[in-house]
DNA sequence: ATTAGCACTCATTTCGTTTTAGTGCTAACA
DNA sequence: TGTTAGCACTAAAACGAAATGAGTGCTAAT
């Protein structure tokens, strides 16, 4: 059965104040706020039939009304009118976007923690190297008498690199040599496939360098660092903020969840669709850790580190604002990704 | 006035009470759990001189005693009873270590997380290069036809590099002129002398190497990186545990001082003497926001890297057992420190 | 010097009462 | 027929007085 126009702006009105205040509404307060041309008890009525179809809860007889998940899930999906940024905000984002040339992870935290400001909720990403990098060259170079540098970069540009002390002087001769055969051993390799019995294999080719071992340790430390995925939280405090966290108990729980990689990981599954912005309510999301929380997230990619970025509130989050925030950082990210594929391919 | 010994067995025993259970201490209770050969009446003179002499408190008539900054100081300073650890921690503690190659910033976020994780107190570190650090040497050298390395090598070992995007191709010839041009302008440089204004200067030198400007904003960059103060804070909602902060704005401020990089900083103060654990109860450290904390901190000096590492807890925290992790981690440290410098020099 | 005894204090708990904010239903009304 | 006023009803929250309990300090006895 299709919502009446008078039942949505009922709706609509319960949510706006709960969102605002926390507190179960009434009849009374609908009319004297949003809707004067209709008595509380006609109000009622339709409030009846609006809890009767799902969308609004009772915690009590003789309390107000609050919205249900579905509740908000209409009022999200109905297009509720968006929130329209300040000039302010905007320069605010465009901020953590000046220093492009930065490495992907810095953007991204500097984004979460614009964001977690901004809407004094808590922002969360996920930041994944693409899964098939591989190895594009490895390099020996000696810096002084007594120490090497051993770098190794990768096919999507990154680069790591290790000082490591020697105990008898490698000239740059040695140096090229041995890098020589590095590369003819790994070059080409998919990172995840160094792993220490691979290594252990090759070490044959290595007779009369003493610092493989080293060089090994430190190609197996830069393979996990890259295939490492990444979470940056920011702003959890702001949790602390909600009545619905004015119990320390809970307070401590939602923390412990929202700085817990693991459940942050499964929090931020990808997006049903691709590329489009996703709102999960309360109950809809995977972990029941999360039921009193509603997540704004979308997915994002940007020179070879992707993953998603999302923002965690009470379930009675400001949608309208959240949505538009993460819409406007969407748009950024995305040019900055055509700015750099321009430059790059 | 010195204290008689059964004064300070009474305040010892307050204080451990304390320590357990965050409620004031009575009589009765004393003379049950530690003085049995004495009444509740006698204890209760001697608590009155305790308190006279400002040793302990009284939240109120009526209400049993608690120890004061002065009382929680004596404590301490009069050689508290050691905690031993037990083997399990004593191995936990050295997994941190296991990867002796790795950056001190990385040995000093794992050993926070373990130290916050066996005291349930908060582990603070700030780290920060020692000051002089110079450019021992700066690099540049083609990658592919379109990409080239910037590095920058500083004499403490560090190494920063970015990959540039170039409009022409550079190949090693012309990559080792600017490389040569490079050292000749910067070589032996101090990192904080690198500024804009610097930069600017140097440009003419530059000429017909289109990338630059890029070159200039990488070294900048990692500049500011080498420079910059870093903060690891860890198990900062382990503060939540403490029933005095079970209300939420308290324990929101706290956290929120926890987590500002500014009041760390002043908070992880040098201590007095170096190389010493310090033990900073309530209103001795210098910041009102701290008052109901306490802090064990020591200083460390590791690879380049050196600064204090912390553990921040309610008053009435477990001197004993912090005390004795902070020694015990104190020495590994130490260890590595000796270990490395019988290689490097 | 120690301790039993007792009067006293003050925070906390308990419990019944009132207040308040809301509901649902019925009957009247436009 | 949809709207509304009126009213009985409900449940939580706020209130306040009384009881409880954990502790003290002081005095007098040991």
């Amino acid at each position: 059965m299709q919502l009446s126009d008078r039942k949505r702006k009922i709706l609509q009105a319960i949510i706006h104040d709960y969102i605002e205040t926390a507190e179960p509404v009434g009849s009374r307060t609908i009319c004297k706020n949003h809707i004067s041309d209709l008595s509380p008890a006609t109000i009622r009525n339709e409030m009846a039939d609006l809890e009767e179809m799902g969308y609004l809860e009772q915690p009590h007889t003789s309390a107000g009304r609050i919205p249900s998940d579905l509740g908000y899930r209409v009022f999200v999906d109905s297009g509720l009118e968006r929130y329209r940024l300040t000039i302010k905000e905007m320069l605010q984002m465009q901020e953590a976007f000046k220093h492009k040339m930065r490495e992907a992870n810095s953007i991204m935290s500097e984004i979460s923690s614009i964001l977690s400001q901004m809407t004094n909720y808590t922002a969360v990403a996920t930041s994944k190297r693409a899964s098939n990098i591989k190895v594009q060259s490895l390099q020996v170079m000696p810096i002084d008498a007594r120490r090497i540098l051993a770098m190794m970069i990768t096919n999507d540009g990154g680069v790591k690199n290790q000082l490591i002390v020697t105990r008898q002087e490698i000239d740059g001769v040695r140096a090229a040599e041995i890098t020589a055969v590095l590369n003819s051993c790994f070059a080409g390799m998919t990172v995840s496939d160094i792993t220490p019995e691979k290594l252990a294999e090759m070490s044959t080719r290595f007779r009369g360098f003493a610092e493989i071992e080293d060089v090994f340790e430190f190609m197996l430390k830069s393979a996990a660092e890259i295939e490492k995925q990444e979470i940056i939280v920011d702003g959890s405090i702001n949790m602390l903020n909600f009545p619905e966290y004015s119990d320390v108990n809970k307070a401590k729980q939602i923390l412990e969840y929202i700085n817990d990689k693991k459940s942050l990981n499964m929090l931020l599954q990808s997006p049903k669709r691709e590329n489009e912005i996703e709102v999960i309510i309360g109950n809809e999301n995977p972990l029941e850790e999360f039921k009193d929380c509603s997540i704004i997230m979308c997915s994002y990619n940007l020179g070879g580190r992707s993953g998603n970025i999302g923002l965690v509130g009470p379930r009675r989050m400001n949608y309208s604002k959240a949505i538009s925030m993460m819409e406007y950082l969407k748009n950024e990210l995305d040019n900055i990704i055509s700015e750099r594929t321009d430059e790059d391919e």
